[in-house]
This record gives C-alpha cells, structure tokens and sequence, in this order.
DNA sequence: ACCTGAACACCGTTCAAGT
DNA sequence: ACCTGAACACCGTTCAAGT
C-alpha cells in the first residue's frame, strides 16, 4: 500500500514542471514535522507547544494543521513511525548476531522504545479515538517480530520453549512502565533479568 | 496533628467579633474550593479549566490561587483527602462485618478510589515534586489499614496467611490501572476474585 | 486578612492572502 | 496544491483595588 508517485507520466503537467515537485515539497515537510515532533516530544513532552515543532521543523504553524489537524494526529504519526524503527531494526540484529543474542539485544531495543513512551501511556488508554488503533498497530507489527526471533531462538535450542510471545511482549511492556523513571536503566536491568530467565530454561543445555 | 482553633480565648479582638471569623471564611472557600474540584477532577479530569472550578465552588478565582498557588497543590490536597476518606472507610466496615468480609468491602472501596484516581497515574509518577509526597502519604496512611483488616482476617482463620499487605496493596492498585478504563466493573471482578484467592486458602477449612 | 476580577501572557486553531 | 502568519478564542496567572 505505498504511495507510487514514481513512473507515472500522467502526473507531468505541460509546462514541464513536475506535479510532483509540489509533493515532494510536502513529504519533505511532513518527514522534518515528524523528526522535530519526535524530538520536541522526548524532550519537552508530548504537550509542547505546537509553535515550537513548527519552528524545529522550518515550516509555519498552518502547515503543521494542515497534515495533522490534531495534535493526537501527530502524536500518532510520530508513535507509528517509532514502532516501524523498531519492527525494522530484528533483520539487522539477526543477521549480527545468534538467535538468542539477536533476541536480547532486540528486546532491549524494545525496552528503549516503550520507556521512551512512556508520556504516551495515559493517551493510549484514554480511549480516545485517535490512539485506539495504535494499539493494534503496535500488536500487529512488532508481535509477529518478536515472534520471529523468539521461535529462532528456540528452534536452536538457546532458550526455553514455554513462554508465549504475546506475554513475553506485554510483560516487557509492563516492567517497563512500572520500573520508576530513572533514565531506563532500571528497565534494561529488569528486562536483562527477563532474558537470562529465558536462556536458563533452554533445551540446549550444553 | 489537627488544628485546634476551638477554645482559644486569645483568638477573640477586643471588639468581640471573632478573629475565627474570617479563617472559618477562608476554610468554607477551601472546603468548597476541594469539594468542586473533586467533582470536577472527576467528571471532566484533572485539566479542567481552573474558573469552572472556582465557578462551582462560587469563589472568584484569585482566591483558588491564593490557596492553591499551582494547580499541582490542588491537586494533591483532593488526592488526600480522598486518601483519608478511603482509609476512614474501613473503620465502619469493621464494625459491620465479619473481618474477611469487611477486609473483601474495603478492598472494592479501594478499588473504587483507584480506579477514580487512574487520571493522576502518570502525574502520581511524573515525578513532580509536587505530587512525590502524595506515594508516601499514600502508602502511610493506607498500607496500616489493610494490614489491619488482613491481619483481622488471618487471626480469625478467614483467610490465607501468607500474602504479605504491601503486595496486596500494590497489586490491587496494579489489577485497576492496567484492567481497561471500563466503568471500573472490570477492575472490580478482577479484585473479587483475588479476594476469593485469599479466602481459598484460609487455616480455617470448616 | 482575605476576596475579587480586570489585565496580561501564552497557546491552540483558523483562514484570507500569498506562491 | 501548498504554505504562511496575522488574528481570534481560550486558559493560566498576577496584582491593584476593594471589604
């Protein structure tokens, strides 16, 4: 479901110009909105002022309403788009290291990402309209991930085989929340402690 | 540690009009100012716009400012007053019922100030000075009362003895945050049936 | 002492004017 | 099409003027 803006002809008007230059110009508005926004939210909270994501990201106020007429459509934005880094970064982790290695070093990967959203918990139970589906955004991209690496690990014996991926994903979740808000190292402890209580079990007990 | 502005002859001006007078007037507003606030807090969360408060509470809103300088102090003064009521709560229960029944009512009344209450979580947990002392006032005042109930319990044979009150506390609190922002119906189930946990494994078997 | 509300500062949001 | 920022509405906070 990308967007195929290239290899259309029909797109060119007559004068040569590119009807997509103007969209490129869009995108690349959108894209600094999100990068500022990211930034703007870790920092300051996700109830910034908008003038100031604005300014980070070199556009005028308007602009900003006009791809995100809410403040909760940007929240979301930034939150999908962190999910997807985070879905992304298993391939390169599996490729470097052993299933079990790969496993824990995503898991942490992991933990970085929820204890950075940690503001954005309240707004995800809140029930508002504009974050139900980012629940299962979150669910239907980065279960399937961890799935992934977590049957790797078993499938090679360096992990224990009685743990489901869904609990495994919510447990993490909730140390994290719950593991105080020092800068989370406390969270990375925990979830240290999650991991070495995965490989004890494993069934390869070489 | 109450105040006691009774039966202090010192406190009269020779004019006979009491100097209580107008601290009596300065306590009305507050009463009525943390009256309105709970119901606001309430009904339309945490924040709401300080006039409507003032509005329902028929004070002007200097005078909101003049006893609660942040909207933090506001607050944290209807946090603790809730604290005490649900605390005060479980000396009536006592009297009325048999101690694991007036342990099982005061753990839903418990349930009740929480599951109110899941509006300040992320501020309870911001770490803003303002709200650090509302954890341990929180637990001081409460942690003594359900030991009191549990233990009340355990003596009579009612209920099993080894589940430590500071767990039970916490993870009551734990059950109602994270069961769904459903009415609290949800959260309620949740803790009836930790409560029929406790009452399985009594000494008392009859 | 205490209360009040006009006045100020700040932020969200819109929309007419630009390119 | 898209961008801009002045303009408006709203809310937090202060403080000079009242009682």
């Amino acid at each position: 479901m990308g967007q195929q803006d290239e290899d259309m002809p029909s797109m060119r008007s007559s004068d040569g110009s590119a009807t997509r230059s103007v969209r490129s110009d869009a995108k690349r508005n959108t894209d600094a909105l999100l990068e500022a926004a990211m930034e703007v939210f870790a920092t300051r909270g996700v109830d910034a002022p908008v003038r100031e994501i604005a300014q980070k990201a070199g556009v005028g106020i308007g602009t900003v309403y006009r791809h995100f007429p809410q403040r909760a459509d940007l929240i979301a934005a930034v939150f999908r788009r962190e999910v997807d880094a985070c879905a992304d970064a298993a391939a390169a982790l599996s490729a470097s290291y052993g299933p079990a290695d790969a496993l824990a070093a995503w898991l942490l990967r992991y933990t970085d990402f929820i204890a950075a959203k940690r503001g954005l918990a309240p707004a995800l139970h809140s029930g508002d309209p504009a974050y139900v589906s980012l629940h299962s955004y979150f669910k239907e991209k980065l279960l399937p991930v961890l799935r992934g690496l977590l049957d790797a690990a078993i499938e090679a014996g360096e992990v224990r085989d009685d743990i489901e991926s869904m609990e495994l994903l919510s447990a993490v979740a909730n140390l994290c929340i719950s593991a105080g808000k020092a800068d989370g190292a406390v969270a990375r402890r925990m979830v240290s402690l999650v991991v070495d209580g995965l490989r004890y079990g494993a069934t390869d007990k070489s």
